[in-house]
DNA sequence: GGCTGGCACTCACCTCTATAGAGTGCCAAT
DNA sequence: ATTGGCACTCTATAGAGGTGAGTGCCAGCC
C-alpha cells in the first residue's frame, strides 16, 4: 500500500519522536531527540531529517521555535508500521478475565463490565456497542396474568436472552387462557425467527380468537421493537470522566463537544459501524473520524465475536496522544474475552 | 428560628441583589442596585446598607472595588424568606406529565425519565434516588427450564416489580418438576414478605426434597440480594454534561471533583438521605453540603411518595448561582408526578 | 554526498509597568 | 437618615523588554 518512502533512519527518528511526545506531551526538539536515540547523530542532522518529515506532513511545529509534534498522518504511520505493542502482563489478562466472568451471567451487565474495564485499564473512556442480533429466534414464550388487564410477557430468545415486558389487554384473561396461548406459540414456533412468527400469527386467523391473536401479536411486537432499538442505535460508555484529566481536554468547549457526541450517539455509532467489518484492531486518529469534536481524540476499536461471527465492536476513546502500545492490547484482549464470555454464556 | 433582624428595606435590597447576581453572574454595585430597585435611594445610601449586610455575612465583595456577591448565608436567607417562586406554566406541567406517562410502565425506565426530565427542564444535572422498599412481598414466582442445568427464575414482587435471574442447579429439572415447585411457593407464600418466605423455605425440610429446597432458596436469595443492592446504594444522574456549560465550573479541577462525587456516590447519597425526612423541597447551598467538590453547587431536592409514604428523593444539582425560582417548582412538580406515576402503575 | 558546528533569527512566555475603569469608604453637608 | 463628593483600592488590559528553547541555513569537514 504505502511504499517505503522513509529511510530507515527517518523512521527510527519519527518513532522516537512520537514515543517521546506521547510520554511528555511537549514538542520534541532536535537536541532531545539526539540524546534519546542510540543513533548518535548531531542535533543539526536531526533538524534536517525533521525538515523532511515536516514536508511530508508527518510532523509540525506549533510555532517557529518549538520542537516538533506528530500530525495525524504521523500518528497513522506510527501505529501502522512503527509501533511495537507491549504484550499485556499475564497478571493483567487474568484480572480482566476474572472481572468479566465474575459479572452476572446476563448480557447487559456483562457489556457494562466490559465498558468499565476498558475505561479503568486505560484511564480513558470505554465504549461498547451492543451486539447486533439480526437472527432472533424464539425459544420460549410465557404469559403471566398480573392485576387488572395487564399481562407479563416473558420471552426467551436465542437460548440466552431473556426479555420481559408488561402489556395491556382489553379484558382480563385467566391463567389458563394465557397458558393455552403460550403453549400454542411454543409448540408451533419454538426455534423460529421472531419476525416470521409474528407474521404467521397475524396471518393465521382461524387458529385463535381475534382478541387473543391481538395479544400475541402485541407481545411479539413489543419484543421486536425492543430488539430493534437495542441493535440499531445504542452503545455503552463508561469513564467519560477520565477524559477530564487530560490536558488536551483542558478546553471546556472541546469537552462539551465531546460529551455532546456521546449523547448524540449518531456520529459515534457511525464510526463504530465503520470498524465492524475490519477483522482486527482499528484505529481512528484525530480528524480521520470526521466528527468535529473528536479532532483531538483517537478511537481504538476491535470487533468481538460470538461463535466466530462478529456481533459488535468495543473500544476506547482518548486523546490522540495516548499510549497506543498499552491501549491496543487491552482493547484486543477485552474483545476476545468478551466474545468468549458471550459464547459460553 | 431566625428572628427578623433585617429591615424591610435591607431585605428588599438583598433580594434585588441576589436576583440580579443570579441573572448576570457579575458582582452587583451600589449604582446598579439603585437603578434596579424602585426604592429610589442614592448609591451612597445603598452602600451603607451593603456594609451592614456584609457585616452580617450575607454578602461579600470579591475585592475592595467590586460589587457585592451573595454568600451561602445570603442565598439561604434569600431562598428561605425572600424568594417568590414562579409557578410553572400549565403547558410545562402537561409536558412533564406526558413524558412521564409515556415512559414504559416499568420502574427503572420511569426513574430514568424523571432524571432526564429534571435535567432537561433545568439545564442542570438531574438526580433520582432509587425508591427504598423495605417491604418486599412475593406475589408470584415462576421457574422455567433453560438448556443444561440452568433455570430461569421470574419473580413478581410488590405487584409491579418484575425480576428475573438465571440460576444454576446441580441437575436438570423437568418443566413439570419446576412447575410443582413454583406452584407450591405461590400457594403457600403469595403475599408474604420475601425474607419471611426464604426463612420458612429453609426451615420446612419435610415439604420437599433437599435439592429442590436448595433451588428455591437460591432463587429467593438472588432476589433478595438484588433488592438490597438497589435499595441501599444507588441513584441515577442525568445531564451531568449540562454542568460543563456554567462558567463557575470553568475550573477543570472543580469539575473533576464534582464528577468524582457522582461516581463515588457515597457523599451524594448521604445528602439525599438527609433530605428524605423533610416533607417538602429542601435546598443545600454551597458549603452546607459539607462535601468538598460541591462548594460552588447547590442541590434542590424533594421527596416523592407512593401511596402517601415517602419512598425516595429526587432533585437537581447545579451551580449555587441558579434560578431557584424556576428550579424549585420543576423539582416540586416532578416529585409529585413521579409519585403518582409510581402509585398508579 | 552526508554530517556537523556555528550563528542569526523567531517566537512563546514571563515579568514589569502604566493606564483605565469600576466601585467602595468616609466625610461633611442637608 | 440621606446624600454628593472625593480619595482610594483593586482588577483588568495592553505594551515593553528580557529570556530561553529551538529552528534554518551556511560553511567546513569527512
Amino acid at each position: 500500500m504505502t511504499e517505503k518512502i522513509l529511510s530507515e533512519r527517518a523512521e527510527r527518528l519519527l518513532k522516537a519522536l512520537v514515543e517521546r511526545y506521547i510520554r511528555d506531551g511537549q514538542p520534541v526538539g532536535s537536541r532531545t531527540l539526539a540524546r534519546d536515540t542510540p543513533l548518535s547523530l548531531s542535533p543539526a542532522t536531526i533538524r534536517n531529517v525533521m525538515a523532511d518529515l515536516e514536508e511530508m506532513g508527518l510532523v509540525t511545529s506549533p510555532h517557529t521555535s518549538a520542537g516538533r509534534v506528530p500530525t495525524a498522518q504521523g500518528y497513522r504511520l506510527f501505529v501502522d508500521s512503527l509501533l511495537t505493542v507491549k504484550p499485556l502482563r499475564r497478571n493483567t489478562v487474568e484480572r480482566l478475565q476474572k472481572e468479566l466472568e465474575g459479572a452476572q451471567v446476563e448480557t447487559g451487565s456483562l457489556l457494562q463490565s466490559a465498558s468499565s474495564l476498558l475505561s479503568s485499564f486505560t484511564h480513558m473512556a470505554g465504549i461498547v456497542m451492543l451486539p447486533r442480533r439480526e437472527v432472533c429466534t424464539l425459544r420460549q414464550i410465557e404469559f403471566l396474568p398480573l392485576g387488572g388487564n395487564r399481562i407479563l410477557v416473558i420471552l426467551i430468545l436465542n437460548d440466552h436472552e431473556v426479555q420481559n415486558r408488561v402489556i395491556m389487554s382489553d379484558r382480563q384473561y385467566s391463567r389458563a387462557e394465557l397458558e393455552r396461548m403460550a403453549g400454542y406459540l411454543n409448540q408451533e414456533f419454538s426455534g423460529a425467527d421472531l419476525r416470521e412468527v409474528r407474521a404467521q400469527v397475524l396471518a393465521s386467523i382461524e387458529q385463535a380468537r381475534a382478541d387473543m391473536r391481538s395479544i400475541m401479536a402485541t407481545a411479539l411486537d413489543v419484543a421486536d421493537r425492543v430488539f430493534q432499538q437495542e441493535a440499531d442505535d445504542d452503545f455503552l460508555v463508561a469513564g467519560q470522566d477520565n477524559l477530564l484529566g487530560y490536558q488536551e481536554m483542558a478546553d471546556i468547549d472541546k469537552l462539551r463537544q465531546l460529551f455532546e457526541a456521546f449523547n448524540t450517539k449518531r456520529d459515534i455509532l457511525h464510526l463504530l459501524d465503520r470498524s465492524i467489518e475490519a477483522d482486527g484492531i482499528q484505529i481512528f486518529i484525530g480528524e480521520e473520524s470526521g466528527r468535529a469534536g473528536l479532532d483531538t481524540c483517537s478511537l481504538v476499536t476491535a470487533p468481538y465475536k460470538v461463535d466466530d461471527r462478529v456481533v459488535g465492536v468495543l473500544g476506547v476513546i482518548g486523546p490522540t496522544r495516548m499510549a497506543y502500545d498499552r491501549v491496543i492490547p487491552v482493547v484486543d484482549v477485552t474483545a476476545k474475552l468478551l466474545g468468549s464470555a458471550l459464547s459460553s454464556e
